[in-house]
DNA sequence: CCTATAAATTATCGACCATTAATATTTTTC
DNA sequence: GAAAAATATTAATGGTCGATAATTTATAGG
């Protein structure tokens, strides 16, 4: 009643319930993960009882897909706002510092990517990751023939060999900046401080850029 | 009855029945997670009856913690191993390609590490793991106080910084080592190929290499 | 202000869950 | 081979799950 549930007065009251909805699923489907979090548990901490979701969302399945519909788009504009930019490979070098900077926001997404990454191939958050990564990828693939060299002289077999190798490094990018955020329990239990603290994260940011620099030399 | 289920005939009955529960439940919680897997799933795989379950396990946790347990062993030993062997810093550069090798017999254990990190603190999944990277941590705090210069001369907050420079590292190398299994579905949709290919498995300890040797310079 | 619509609540359903008790069967041991 | 112990089965229990229907309350638009 402070400024608490007024705050934002322009969307309508149901758009409002419906965001806060959203928002107590993210956490909770990052914490516990889809089969352990439970439509009452959503609705308890919204305020609402259980069938007021309905509402609001078809089913636990459709909330979390908007769930991760939300949380994607930003990693998907910052990948699509990039890729307007960037003019040559070296500019895909800040990307995971800017992938950082958006989780840094919303810690808990980078679980809800992790879990998207690992579900079956036919699931919506599946789907959604690897779309990302793809993007990521296919860039990753056209500056590696404009910029590495004749494609004449490549034979077919070394272009596979490219493509796994750039697959492993896209992969291995987006588990080192995901998965980060998955270790806060285990970063204080090692170093006794926050993950999440500004000298932390400029750490983890360098170490990102020096792993960065080793996989572009050859 | 052909060659299938009286194999390895040692053991007796019960622990061959154990062994195969342990078997089923690894595969099915590395998939589904603990609450997406349920005691009649395992229990149909195996081929018995649900609560023949509780004959070998107390219950769904006492079973979950058997597999993560066992699951971790062979990642404790061979740590414990190049601990042993090793009598310097550069000796545990060899480790994360150690991982890569136990992990790349049993994939799904991969899933299951990173449920433990991720999972609340009190979980003995949660221990485990923590525990595994604090003995990797100790030992590395251990080595860069005898080789990295004269202890008098480093302040107590440049301590501070490098434990969290040094977890962060080992956050780092402990995502990309497990990481790289999880991603299966997600390389099969970039590369079009098979990541426990040895060719890519090659590829992606070349990378922890290089990731390694970008670490160690300051 | 009044009405049409949106939103929230109460009550309830069938399905599945982990677990237990009682019983039957198999396996080990002497 | 018989007794003892281990292992498996059938049956049932209380609890929680996601979802639906019917109803009441709150909101928005003219």
């Amino acid at each position: 009643m402070l400024a608490d549930d007024a705050s934002s007065p322009k969307q309508t009251k149901g758009a409002r319930t419906a965001r806060r909805i959203l928002d107590a699923a993210e956490e909770l489907f990052a914490q516990q993960g889809y089969d352990g979090t439970s439509l009452r548990q959503i609705a308890e901490r919204v305020g609402i009882k259980e069938p007021g979701l309905y509402n609001h969302f078809a089913g636990k399945q459709a909330l979390y897909e908007a769930v991760l519909f939300r949380a994607l788009n930003p990693m998907a504009q910052a990948l699509a706002q990039l890729m307007e930019d960037a003019s040559q490979l070296r500019d895909y070098t800040d990307l995971p510092s800017v992938m950082t900077d958006i989780l840094f926001e919303h810690p808990q997404m980078a679980s809800l990517f992790q879990q998207g990454m690992q579900g079956d191939t036919n699931s919506t958050g599946n789907q959604l990751v690897n779309g990302w990564l793809e993007k990521l990828f296919n860039q990753g693939m056209h500056s590696m023939e404009e910029f590495g060299g004749v494609t004449a002289t490549s034979s077919a077999g070394q272009t596979a060999q490219d493509r796994a190798t750039l697959a492993i490094n896209v992969i291995a990018m987006f588990n080192l900046t995901t998965g980060y955020f998955l270790a806060q329990r285990a970063f204080d239990s090692l170093a006794a401080g926050d993950l999440l603290d500004p000298d932390n994260i400029a750490k983890q940011k360098r170490l990102l850029h020096k792993v960065i620099r080793a996989m572009l030399i050859s």
